[in-house]
DNA sequence: TGACTTTATAATTATATAGTTATATAATTT
DNA sequence: AAATTATATAACTATATAATTATAAAGTCA
C-alpha cells in the first residue's frame, strides 16, 4: 500500500497534488454534490449551489479539463455530468476518516472532563 | 457509496475541502513520502526535501495541527511522525486514478494517430 | 434580422497561503 | 554562564487562485 506512494518522483507528487488541490475548494465539491443526482445544467446548478453564473462557469471548465466532469451542449444549454467516478470512493475514504477522527476527539473530550 | 456524500451539509464539504487542501501541496506530500520510512527530525526532513527549516517547520506544525502528524521531541531534537494512516489510502488511491486516466489517455494517442 | 437567453471569457479585485528573512526560544555542551 | 545547535515563530513578500464585473459568443425564437 505505501509502496506505491514511496517510489512516487517529485514530479508525480506535484500530479497528485494537483489533484487534491482540485477536490479542495468547496464550491467544487458542492457542484460535484449536485452532479451525483444526474447531469445538469449551468442554470440548475446555479440554483442548486446559489453561486455566481461566472464563478460556476470557471470551476465547471476547470472540472471538465481535468477530467472529473464531462459537458453535453443541447441548444441554448450545456449539460454538466461527472466523468470520473472514481472522485467519489475519494470523498468516501475522507468522509470516513474524517468522521472517524471527529468520534475519538470527543470521546478523548468526554472522558477526560470529570 | 455515494449516498454518504449526497447529504453532506455544506459545513462539513468544508472539513472535507480542508482536508484536500492539505495534501495538496507538493511539498507537504513530499514530507509525508519521507516521513513513510518512520519518523524523522526536522533536521532530517530538510535534508531529504531540500526545503528550508522555517517553511518545513510551518508545514509540519500544520500537518500535526490536522492530525496527519504526530511530534514527540527527544533533547534538541523533533522528531514528527505519521498519525494517521489513512492518508495512504488517499494516496494511493489518486496515485491508481492518475495512473489509469494517464493510461487511458496515451491510449487514445496511440490510436488516433493513423 | 433583432431581441432574448444561456454560457464562456477577459479583466480586475480580493484573499489565502507558500516561501523567505530575521529573530526568538529551548535544550545541550563546554 | 556563555556558546552552540535545533526548532519555532513573527513579519513580510510573492504567488496562486477564487470571486466579481463587464462583455462576448453562441444558440433560439419572434
Amino acid at each position: 500500500m505505501k509502496n506505491k506512494f514511496v517510489i512516487l518522483s517529485d514530479q508525480a507528487l506535484e500530479l497528485v497534488a494537483a489533484r487534491f488541490r482540485m477536490l479542495g475548494e468547496p464550491m467544487r465539491l458542492k457542484l460535484l454534490r449536485a452532479l451525483l443526482g444526474g447531469e445538469k445544467t449551468v442554470s440548475d446548478l446555479i440554483e442548486q449551489t446559489k453561486g455566481t453564473q461566472a464563478n460556476l462557469s470557471k470551476h465547471l471548465n476547470l472540472m471538465t479539463q481535468a477530467g472529473l466532469l464531462g459537458r453535453r451542449k443541447e441548444g441554448l444549454h450545456v449539460y454538466y455530468f461527472i466523468a470520473d467516478e472514481g472522485i467519489f470512493e475519494l470523498c468516501h475514504l475522507v468522509c470516513g476518516q474524517l468522521h472517524e477522527q471527529f468520534e475519538q476527539q470527543a470521546k478523548a473530550f468526554s472522558s477526560s472532563r470529570s
